[in-house]
DNA sequence: ACCCATGTTCTTTG
DNA sequence: TCAAAGAACATGGG
């Protein structure tokens, strides 16, 4: 469930595990998600501290002493855990860091292996090589107009690009435009200075709101978009998916695919362009 | 058995 | 050169 509310939820739960011990060892269950040869990440981290933990969208950056910088991407499917004997390792751990001090093994775990691992001399040169805008979070509402309003492409494949501004997923991008009244196929050159605003701040309620309850999408405002998606198979009856809009209890809140994604729009808040 | 899926990157096509 | 669409990746779960 990687998208940036998760991926600083997880930053969190390094720092308060990880920070200040050292790496003692790499444990590699399968080396798929090391996107560098497993001697090179043992050589990095072996026997270097973790002093410090950063994030951009959704990459999670552990800081060695060394000066060098372990990134964390997890992919569609990718999450953090810790286990102190190996019996205990959660399902699907493909690598874990043996921390020296408190004994645990922080672990790397992703069932769908597109999450990776690597190495970075800096922060600033990861971003660079992968080209990531500002953090969603920090990305300020003058530099996201600026960014979009020149683009005639539609919004919603501008909002997942990670040049643009880290750290958006399709989830969240749903929830954003839903929150901002937008609808995902205006292009980007057609929005309002009213509407500029109003996303930029709907990406900073819904994204603080996410981390506030640690990305536990069950505990979000039920006036959130989310609620809608099929994702809570264990939900009780009564709290099951809504089919409606929050706002238009008539309705149906409508699934399609935009720019190849699965995408939730609520016809009602979100005209469609050109109607 | 079939279909869908939270992300990224490459290829193809216009 | 750029943008858009499609595919590929690997696998679990409904």
């Amino acid at each position: 469930m990687p998208e940036l509310p998760e991926v600083e939820t997880y930053r969190r739960f390094i720092d308060e595990i990880a920070v200040g011990q050292t790496i003692a060892a790499v444990i590699v269950n399968d080396a798929h998600v090391l996107a560098v040869p497993e001697a090179d990440l043992r050589a990095a981290a072996v026997g270097r501290r973790i002093v410090g933990t950063h994030r951009i969208g959704k990459n999670c950056f552990l800081e060695l002493d060394s000066g060098q910088i372990l990134v964390l991407h997890f992919g569609m499917t990718g999450d953090i855990g810790a286990y102190r004997d190996a019996p205990d390792a959660p399902r699907f751990t493909r690598v874990a860091f043996a921390l020296d001090d408190s004994g645990l093994n922080l672990a790397f775990i992703d069932p769908r292996k597109f999450g990776r691992i690597r190495l970075a001399v800096s922060i600033e040169a990861y971003r660079k090589a992968k080209k990531l805008g500002s953090d969603a979070l920090t990305i300020s509402a003058a530099a996201l107009q600026t960014k979009i309003s020149p683009r005639k492409t539609i919004l919603k494949p501008l909002l997942l690009d990670q040049s643009i501004t880290a750290g958006l997923g399709n989830w969240i991008v749903d929830d954003v435009l839903f929150q901002a009244k937008i609808h995902p196929e205006r292009p980007g050159n057609s929005l309002t200075d009213k509407e500029f605003k109003a996303l930029h701040e709907a990406m900073q309620h819904v994204l603080t709101t996410a981390i506030r309850h640690e990305a536990n999408y069950r505990e979000f405002p039920l006036d959130f978009l989310i609620h809608s998606r099929g994702w809570d198979t264990s939900a009780a009856p009564d709290q099951s998916v809504h089919e409606c809009c929050p706002h238009h209890s008539k309705t149906k809140i409508e699934k399609s695919y935009v720019g190849g994604r699965a995408t939730y729009v609520c016809p009602k808040c979100q005209p469609r362009p050109g109607l």
